[in-house]
DNA sequence: GATACATTTGACAAATACTGTCAAGTCAAA
DNA sequence: TTTGACTTGACAGTATTTGTCAAATGTATC
């Protein structure tokens, strides 16, 4: 399924690193990149980034297919998940038009 | 911006009921139920099914308005919303087809 | 403007979910 | 059967979400 922790291997292993090697890198537990690999975990935005850096790619796709994985990890037992996927588009749009400001994190 | 509070919102004027009143039926705190119309919260799975059932309107259409209510509420100060969307979409309808199935909750 | 009623808002504790970490587990190659 | 790479499960600590209350705001009506 992980189509995000898939690119991330394929970065680590075209790169010729350990998994121990690369989780030193961006400081983490090594047996967190790997369930991040693997889809068992979702990376955090932070981690997502360090990766990006790391590995110098372009931050804009990376960044996107990361949320987007962490948004198809958790509609993954919904049955209506693609149902739910045009809602949101639609209701995004709208909201991107009448230009709301919100609470920002 | 939430179609979601707005629907529910809709629905109880049109059936002549207070807030307190819907909020009894489906007990729920009324201060609660006035931020979910009003797209401050987001209600949960249970509480949208039990104003479904309430209200008896079409529990498909109504879960995936609310599923896709609580992804753009997720989504609203992300800048790559959009393409995200757009990655989910195609990992879940590739996850779709291989029919692998996860821990259920 | 005072009263009555409906709704909204802010603050908070309690419940729940997420994160990172460790130790033990599997697996493959030598 | 040892070694090295990776995976898995369990757990404490932390962060987020949820429900609730009290106070605030709005809105007629007298």
């Amino acid at each position: 399924m992980p189509k995000f922790g898939e690119k991330i291997r394929e970065l680590r292993e075209s790169n010729n690193l350990l998994l121990r090697e690369l989780a030193s890198e961006i400081k983490i537990d090594q047996a967190l990149l790997s369930k991040i690999e693997r889809g068992d975990r979702i990376a955090t935005k932070k981690q997502a980034l360090l990766i990006a850096d790391f590995f110098n790619v372009n931050k804009e796709e990376f960044l996107s297919q990361w949320l987007g994985e962490k948004i198809a990890y958790e509609l993954k037992d919904e049955e209506l998940a693609s149902e739910a996927l045009k809602v949101a588009e639609d209701e995004l749009e709208y909201y991107k038009k009448t230009k709301k400001v919100t609470n920002h994190v």
